[in-house]
DNA sequence: CGAAAAATTGCGTGCCACGCAATGTCTGTG
DNA sequence: CACAGACATTGCGTGGCACGCAATTTTTCG
């Protein structure tokens, strides 16, 4: 049998621990080099030469430079759709969703300035594509998320796809004007109240259509 | 002086009407051998010998195959931008909104058999992006006229902005489900209903924020 | 008509995605 | 511990695309 009793969980192998090394080392390279240089003017190239990998196993990790910049915000959809599935399930969907949303989401201003630059890529119109399909993803969870709550379905109704689109939409305005205004304002802040202006106590609420 | 009084307007110039002439040349072509083959199976080549140009006369007008196919849905958006606009000033912004987003889209199941295909593309994921381009303008040109009625900036206030991408992530999610789903259901009906699902009479009443 | 303006085209360059096969590295088993 | 199979890395080659540049053709308008 096995001689340790962790296999998936935490990436027991040191294969598949190196493999995630590089990964990050990959991801990290591309993003900084994205935040200094500009997403345009960063080859493929750079970015394996900065993690110590050759330019053709950069494209066995992601098909894209861009796809390794936005891959922070693709994690950070999944864990922001967690963060909904472990909500009270008695609390208002309304409430659940402006709490999760904006928990995942702390004002990065203060103790990390780098993550404040970082979450600003996303203003980038070439890295919109890529962030659009993180989005999506957000989505999909999200709209399982709120199908589960209200008894609907995601198949069948049109009410948790298209509340989970508004919502995911809500954020990423509320992202992007903070992320074009001044320092002084809390970014969980001003998630809760585009979303709250999407979703609305009094619809929220209801069960089927 | 000019000989003609007519020179931007409708394309007085022969010039611009060859020019439009040779761009809804190329548009068609995208969008038939985008239906027939598959976006990918379609090369850049292809569409500039179907439309009888060379391919290189296909970047002055596209960058990208796929911005030629996605752009009938670049004019739509503008389109449907200007119907809110149009909308009687005193009637409520809901109504407003569902009826300027169903009435830019009727269903095309009985008069236009291509049409219907024609937006089916929008599930694509290679086109994806390119909608979305255009599901930004849309985004700007609806928040500009919800400012303009509830007399609130785009710039300054949260509010229109995040209204008007809501209103058009309902618009994309109905035209998806829609589009894969039986036929027997009217596109101005799940739009309609979409919408209402994100901007509830109770919110769109109220002003500022 | 004739010169300026503008569109089309061919050519060259650089970047990129990806299939394929060779090589190197890790893993569990006998 | 050795070994065979699984798996990751890498180099190479191919096809496609976006775009700058300059030559050529077409349109415009005095």
């Amino acid at each position: 049998m096995r001689p340790m009793a962790l296999d998936t969980p935490v990436g027991g192998g040191l294969r598949e621990r190196k493999k995630q090394a590089t990964r990050q080392a990959l991801i990290q390279a591309a993003v900084r080099l994205a935040r200094e240089r500009g997403p345009d003017r960063t080859r493929v190239e750079d970015i394996a030469a900065a993690a110590g990998v050759s330019p053709r196993t950069f494209n066995n990790y992601f098909s894209s430079k861009e796809e390794a910049i936005a891959s922070a915000a693709v994690d950070r959809a999944e864990r922001t759709a967690e963060a909904l599935v472990r909500r009270p399930a008695d609390e208002p969907l309304a409430d659940a969703l402006r709490h999760a949303l904006a928990d995942e989401h702390p004002d990065p201003s203060v103790r990390d300035p780098e993550a404040r630059a970082q979450l600003r890529l996303i203003m980038w119109p070439q890295l919109r594509a890529e962030y659009h399909k993180a989005e999506l993803t957000m989505e999909r969870r999200l709209a399982a998320a709120i199908a589960e709550r209200t008894g609907t379905g995601t198949g069948r109704d049109l009410y948790p796809r298209t509340l989970a689109a508004a919502v995911v939409a809500a954020l990423r305005v509320a992202t992007t004007h903070w992320a074009s205004s001044g320092k002084d304002v809390r970014l969980g802040d001003i998630i809760a109240e585009a979303v709250g202006i999407v979703v609305s106590p009094v619809q929220a609420g209801r069960g089927g259509k």
